[in-house]
DNA sequence: TTCCTGATTCGATACCTGTCGAAATTATAG
DNA sequence: CTATAATTTCGACAGGTATCGAATCAGGAA
């Protein structure tokens, strides 16, 4: 399920979003913005082996084994997220394309960027 | 306010995210995750001379200027952007060190990642 | 089979959030 | 000083969400 590649979207700053192209980043920015799951994340794609036991992530916060399985579904079906059951337990691994989409919405800028002229190099390119 | 450069946070999958690391990140992300404040921080970011009135950003949208104010306010408090009143109107820019925060979390991983060795030494830290 | 353990699904509840209309604020123009 | 325009603040309401306990599903072991 929604497996679908999608390469979109240029750098944030770098022309105006598209309503569907925010609609769509907004997905999977919802399923990231939260402590939990950002922390689920962050064990998921750190583990060896490049995936993780849900068992192992369960034990490391003090929720319960069904809210963990709840924002585990959100992070996968956000496609940030892929699960395979193997035997008695479930492992979920990072789906790269999906983290390194966000990667490049929230490319470098200009850097410090202080109020200069600014050329107009970066204008609404519309 | 809230000027304080946060470095914080190696990439996403390069070591699992502390409890206060997570939280602080997730109300940047929060902020982020809503296809409205993408696109109004899209067309900050992408507006001739790196700013934009709240006048020209209002029109883009089906929504009232109270609901758009508020929206831009969750950004400013976010620390995502910044604004100054400048006569008659108020003028917001991206501020750059908090956008790059996010790209820098999302840092592109091994790419496909399939199961490697990898020593354990990123196990939870628990 | 029957039992046990890991994981998910199902309701229910308390809380958070996006949106609006109305009122208040700020600054320019007459 | 009054009027007008741009933004923001203030309630208020509808919809979404994080969390739990209980029930259910999936495999492995006795």
């Amino acid at each position: 399920m929604a497996a679908t590649t999608t390469p979109c979207c240029a750098p944030i700053a770098r022309e105006p979003l598209s309503e569907p192209d925010a609609a769509d980043l907004a997905v999977m920015l919802k399923a990231v913005a939260d402590p939990v799951r950002l922390r689920l994340l962050s064990m998921i794609g750190s583990h060896a082996g490049g995936e993780a036991c849900v068992c192992d992530l369960t034990d490391a916060f003090d929720l319960t084994a069904p809210t963990i399985s709840h924002h585990l579904k959100v992070l996968r079906t956000a496609g940030l997220i892929d699960g395979e059951r193997r035997g008695t337990w479930v492992y979920y691994r990072i789906v790269p394309e999906a983290v390194n989409r966000l990667g490049a919405l929230f490319t470098p800028l200009t850097e410090p960027a202080p109020a200069g002229p600014v050329p107009a190099s970066l204008a609404v390119t519309r």
